[in-house]
DNA sequence: TTGTAAGCGTTATCAG
DNA sequence: CTGATAACGCTTACAA
């Protein structure tokens, strides 16, 4: 790859390769003549270090694997964006995998990270038991891991998320406010947040007094494609617009149900907010563009990104052994953003 | 970071590292007995090799650097998407880099790319000269590089993207269709693509024999926040309204600005498309969501991901001279999904 | 069929 | 201040 290397240096300087080296890395051993000397040449010939041969030396490569269910939802972008500055930051980089909120893809990604060679690992796990074995003989043997996002899951190491009950309780409140009772609230089946989220829509009723019906609740399949969400989406809103009760307003634990929901209930003709109010979590930076412009939970994501990485650089920097650090959880706040779908004026 | 080690293998089964290492590589030199008795002791000692070893043995990383000028639009998401699946699929990692559009910001990633050690590089550059020099030494020295989506670009090499004039020329005509020849278009400033897919607005409307206004032709500066993009076409579309020839329909040549464009018609009560129709380039999975339904020109980006990891795969198993290779431009077919936003009835 | 030895390109230790 | 030597963990001629 690279086209000299630091022996050729050596040779033709006759210098020797731990001099090169030395002067390259500006040690305090080597005269500044020499190190310009050597420094000049370097240059001159476009030296590059071969970084596999420094980091085998070294013991380490400056990588980071970055496991994410996938990377194509507008949370997902944004964290990744801020995840790649916090890493180039502090010179490490990032190597990309996703799951699908798939265990099998989990599974693979994990064995191609450590295979691979990474200093350390940020995840954000398909579900509250995927892989766990597996991840904990990384984290005990490998190297350092940090859960992110989706922090309901039995590792015994730093995790950074949010709050999901209070955040969805928050935006039941909302919708309590506006005097919409009658929240049918839609999640992904399967996911470590969703009971957590639907828990706090759940207090969130009790508290105010609302019964909870349970044919509210409704749990979409998130591994199929985006049609099939769309058209499971249509079935079960017809299915309650022509009931007895239908709901006057909707609350999306996730953010592609939260989007996708507009674009169906547009298709069906349903004015959003005046007979069914929407909000729910969505980090999408085109919420004015949505029909209507959408109240959101919005999750902070460069401070998610930030910290997340900067304790998994604490891990990897780390001289203890790994049992004697009290690992914490952090939960950041979320914030509620009120748009038109959720004003009724 | 791996556990175990191969030459710890050896001595603990009385064999030497190379038998081990044949042994694991399921070489034909050795006997199926010894084959067992190493597998089944490597596994149960959860024997990682040290890639580092291997890869600094072997010359190459099995990483490819991938460079895009942002990684939180929807059609970054995707192409990102795609292109991990067959990077994957190829055994292939990863390293994800962004440019924000920014040329300073370009040359560091491809020297920490080049740094880092990548076999190959995929990218779509931040302008039609950005840092040329540096990436053809780079294709000459290094690793091959592969120029896709943005590939008006004088790199001697493989390059794969879409026809932007033929692309802007049919959103343009569909809008000339439904009788909206006052068109309205909205560009990036500095954008490598831009000036290719004004060509095709411009076409249209000369055969159209339609008169091209200056006053029409809007450039945005894209380095700035996204709220400063939307105060931009606050203010421009605010004066073009009042203005005594005011367009009747907007093409946005990129989908931040299509996008956005959307909400902040809205904003400014604007209906769309009765008072203004709306088409542009755009791979938003929400389409239908949006304040209309967007109509919009769709990129094949799983056909543009897997090709362009294709091309770049078959330069970095060539055993060709760089020289000797006739490198080819592929253009892929874009095609047009009309929508809410261009229906008139 | 197995083992020996050299080498990939660095850095670290220690001696000169 | 500079250099010799060993080592990181693996692969691969070549030798046995």
């Amino acid at each position: 790859m690279a086209k000299i290397t630091l022996k050729e240096i050596a040779e033709r300087l006759n210098l020797s390769p731990s001099t090169i080296s030395k002067a390259l890395n500006d040690s305090y051993e080597i005269s500044e003549k020499t190190k310009k000397k050597v420094k000049e040449f370097a240059q001159e010939h476009n030296y590059q270090p071969n970084p596999l041969a420094k980091y085998l030396k070294l013991g380490k490569t400056n990588n980071i694997g970055v496991l994410l269910p996938s990377i194509r939802t507008p949370f997902a972008a944004q964290l990744l964006q801020y995840l790649h500055q916090s890493a180039i930051y502090n010179s490490y980089n990032i190597i990309l995998m996703q799951s699908i909120d798939n265990e099998k893809d989990e599974e693979r990604a994990l064995i191609t990270l450590t295979n691979q060679g990474v200093d350390g690992i940020l995840i954000a796990p398909v579900s509250e038991t995927s892989n766990l074995q597996l991840l904990s003989s990384i984290h005990a043997n490998h190297c350092p891991v940090v859960v992110f996002d989706r922090i309901h899951y039995n590792l015994d190491t730093h995790k950074i998320g949010i709050d999901n009950m209070k955040s969805t309780y928050m935006a039941a409140e909302e919708l309590i406010k506006i005097n919409r009772k009658n929240i049918m609230v839609l999640c992904g089946k399967n996911l470590g947040v969703t009971q957590y989220r639907l828990e706090g829509y759940q207090k969130a009723l009790k508290d105010y007094s609302i019964p909870i019906k349970e044919e509210n609740i409704i749990h979409i399949d998130y591994s199929k494609s985006l049609t099939t969400i769309d058209e499971s989406l249509k079935e079960i809103i017809t299915g309650r617009m022509c009931s007895d009760d239908a709901p006057n307003a909707i609350l999306g634990t996730t953010e592609t149900l939260t989007t996708r929901v507009l674009g169906v209930l547009a298709d069906l003709k349903i004015q959003v907010p005046k007979e069914i109010a929407v909000i729910g979590f969505s980090n999408i930076e085109f919420a004015n563009s949505l029909n209507p412009a959408l109240s959101t939970v919005h999750q902070p994501t460069e401070e998610m990104a930030s910290t997340a990485l900067q304790l998994l650089l604490d891990l990897i920097n780390s001289k203890k052994e790994r049992s004697q650090i009290d690992f914490q959880t952090i939960l950041l706040e979320t914030s509620i953003q009120l748009r038109k779908s959720t004003a009724l004026t």
